[in-house]
Formats: C-alpha cells, sequence, structure tokens
DNA sequence: CGTAGCATTGATCCCTGTCAAAGATAGTGG
DNA sequence: CCACTATCTTTGACAGGGATCAATGCTACG
C-alpha cells in the first residue's frame, strides 16, 4: 500500500466550467465568476490501484472528487480487523469531514484507477460562504454518504452470506446494466460483507457454479440479475 | 404503533432566543432579527414512547431537533425484516434528507418520551439562504449522523454477539457515566445488533450472570464499564 | 383470575469462523 | 525456458455460534 500522493500523478490543474463530468461533480454549476474568487490551483490526479489518498487520522486538507474508477473507505477496528464501509465512484466526494474541521475519519484506497480533483478545504470554505448553489451541491454529498451508509448497513450487513453477496452484486449492476462487475479480490469482498474471506470465496464459488455470475475474468463478473434477486430476497 | 401527531401534545411555540439546550441544537447560534425573516411557526412537540415522528417514504414536511428523549430510526428491509440504523438524542436532528428534498428514509419511533422541535423545511430553507452560521450547524448534523452510521457498521455490525452488545453498553454509558443505561426491549435491542431477539435476550441474560450489567428494573441497566470493555476487545 | 405481551430457556440444525493445505497465476531470476 | 517463489483463491475439516422452532415464566392489565 502506497503512501499518500507517491504514486499520484498530477494531470494538471482543473478547468472546471469546461468538465466532462460537471454535472456530476460537486463544483458543477459554479460560474466562472465564482472561481475568481479562489487563488488557489485545483489539482486533477491520477492514482494507481492501491495507492491511498488519505490516512484515517490525519488532519484533512482536502477533500476529493473522484471523476473515475473506485475508491474504498475503509476502517480499522481497535482489534485490528478491517472493514470496508463505503465505496466511491464517479461523482463522489471523500473526505467531507474536513468541513467540519475533524480529521479523516476513513483510510481512503484506489480499488481501479482513478482520476481525482483536490479540492483544498480552504477552497471549498471560500466558495461556500459566497454561493448559495454550493450549499446544496454539498448537502447533496452529505446526503449521498449518508444514504450509502444506511444501505450498507442494511443491504450488506444483514442476513446470510448468500444474501449479502447476492445484494452486493445487484448494487454494483445497477448502475450499469450488462456491464460487467469488477471486484478487487476476495479479502476486500469479505471486508465489505463482513464476513470471513473463506466464506466470500466460497459464496463465489457457489454462486459461479450455479450460474448466478460468470467469472470472465479474475474478479470480471456477469451477473444473472434475476436469479440474484432471488437469492436476495428468498434466501 | 401509533400514526404520526396522534398522540403529540404540542407544548407551544419554540422561542429558539431562549432555549435551554441552545448550544446543542440546529438554531443555536441564530440571532433574534434572523428569525424575523420567518413567519412560520416552530412547534415544540412531545412525542410518547411508540409514536411515530414520519414513516419511511412520506414526502418530508419537516425536520425534527431531539431536545429531550430517545428516537429510533428504523429500516425496513424487502424481505419484512427491520433494522434499527441509528438512535437519536438531545441535540440530534431527524429527517435531514427532506433538506436534499427526498422522502423520509426511515420511520422514527419514540423510544423514550420525547420532546422534539419541528422545523419545517421552508423554514431551514429560508433561514438557510440568509445565515452563513446555520450551514456550519448544518454541516455538523449531517457529519453527526453520518459518523454515527459509520460507528454502527463497524462496531454493531461485526464480531460476534457478545462483543456487539458489550459495545452497545459502552456506548450508551459512554455520555452519562454513572447513569443507568435505558434499553427498550430485547426485540429492538436484536434490531440494533443485527442478531435475533433470542440472541439478544440470552446474551443479555449471561452478561446479568457474569456481574458485567445489572438490570435494576426492566430495560435499565448498570454497567461495570472496564468489564465490557473486555469483552468488547477479547471477546 | 385469565389473558396478552414480553423475556427466558431449551433443543436442534445450519452457517460461518478458523486452521490448514492444496490449486492457480504471475513474476523473478538462473 | 523453466524452475521457484510470492500471492491469491479454492477447498477441506471441524468446532462454535447463532437462527429457528417451541415451550415455559413472568408481569401487567382488564
Amino acid at each position: 500500500m502506497h503512501r499518500n500522493g507517491i504514486d499520484a500523478a498530477r494531470l494538471g490543474t482543473a478547468r472546471c466550467s469546461s468538465c466532462a463530468i460537471r454535472d456530476l461533480v460537486l463544483f458543477g454549476d459554479l460560474r466562472d465568476q465564482d472561481f475568481d474568487l479562489i487563488h488557489i490551483p485545483i489539482d486533477e490526479l491520477r492514482f494507481q490501484p492501491g495507492a491511498v489518498l488519505y490516512s484515517a487520522g490525519e488532519e484533512g486538507g482536502s477533500l476529493y472528487t473522484i471523476r473515475s474508477g473506485l475508491v474504498k473507505l475503509v476502517q480499522f477496528l481497535p482489534d485490528g480487523t478491517q472493514r470496508i464501509v463505503r465505496l466511491l465512484r464517479r461523482g463522489a466526494v471523500a473526505g467531507l469531514e474536513v468541513l467540519v474541521g475533524k480529521p479523516y475519519e476513513h483510510t481512503a484506497v484506489v480499488l481501479q484507477e482513478a482520476e481525482t480533483c483536490r479540492l483544498p478545504r480552504a477552497v471549498v470554505e471560500r466558495l461556500s460562504k459566497e454561493t448559495p448553489r454550493l450549499h446544496a451541491r454539498l448537502m447533496e454529498r452529505w446526503y449521498q454518504s449518508l444514504h450509502q451508509a444506511d444501505e450498507w448497513l442494511t443491504e450488506l450487513s444483514t442476513g446470510s452470506a448468500r444474501r449479502r453477496l447476492a445484494r452486493l452484486f445487484l448494487k454494483l449492476a445497477a448502475d450499469g446494466p450488462d456491464e460487467p462487475v469488477l471486484l478487487s479480490g476476495r479479502e476486500d469482498l469479505g471486508a465489505m460483507l463482513g464476513v470471513g474471506m473463506e466464506t466470500a470465496s466460497r459464496t463465489v464459488a457457489e454462486f459461479k457454479r450455479a450460474g448466478f455470475v460468470v467469472e470472465q475474468a479474475p474478479n470480471v463478473f456477469t451477473c444473472d440479475l434475476p436469479a440474484l434477486e432471488a437469492v436476495a430476497l428468498d434466501g
């Protein structure tokens, strides 16, 4: 696991007004005049799998908008075990807690090569004072995080391992039907579902044998959605 | 379970500027002139145990500041089972999601007689436009909810039932050391820990026999904190 | 006094954690 | 080119924990 920044490639300075995913990102409906307020540059950074955006406990300097790729938020328990509490994808924001003056709550680790915009705390705070439009965006991000946290609890931490896994596949398949679902190893899978990695492996194997999923390549799955629905509901 | 409002006793119209827990509540650092902006009254409502503040799926009209008592947020799964995703106590806010135009995500049920301030959505939105101080407060509330959600996942939904129960007692005892911990039945206990109610009952019984807790009256416990710490860590 | 609701306890089965070993796969260096 | 290692996945065996079904206490209340 690499340290923050060591393998972050700086792609350039963000030009929000011409952002390709403008309607998704935090600064999406700011105007040019809003950006005149800030003079700190916003860096676009690319991270490779395994890279760490930030670690739990660090004093937070920045938030990160995820432009592409996949990032996991990991929380470590006193006894050493770890749990993945959230997955961040295109449009999500990592590190919101710095806006209330807290250190980072989680460790953010890249699972699939990710492009991000690093937004210094001062920039967000400054813009936030001036433009009410940003407030709405910020609240939406808080809401999304909270919503996902609740879903994670009720769907991925409740019921048998079979049901949890089925619900995870369904969730990951949801936003790209017919797109293959990408995972990142059985260990992480277990950490998402709150089960041991052997159980995760066994359950995936069972799904493969039953034809609920097909592993086209390592950690690349195509899913039989209706079959998985049935498992998620009836066990 | 009673329907929203049926047994809500209206205590009067809130006067935030003289609020007894002003430093805790959402509107705590607003000034009189801020309130001049609104003309909709803020009601103070008292709810009895079992009363429902709102139900999942309803179009949200208001948020609720909890002034005293205890409220659970419940989420129902497609298969009918239910899970308690959060507990709200003095100073917490229920129903933040209405601020981003969403219907209520959970059903909010009173566990211990609760006094609340009902804040109509329009009031919060109006004030939010005018005063940046409220923004900071709102973000703190989002943060608190998110933080509690993450804690809930890692502490109360991970590990054996014994550890989960120990951690729950510790969490509830945390803000009132030497104060007895109040619960609300084994069914709810199970729904918080993600275990069956029989398991919850058995585990509580075991803790009582071991002297980790003493049930002074039904659902009223005093705790041996150090002993519970040990259980939470070492199993 | 009987009933309704909740808590406790028992019995049983299955799931999952755990320890352990045996396949895969990719990368390294001889 | 192939052995060799490191890493990850799969599978096995087994014990323990929790779910589930069911019966029995317990308390409050009509």
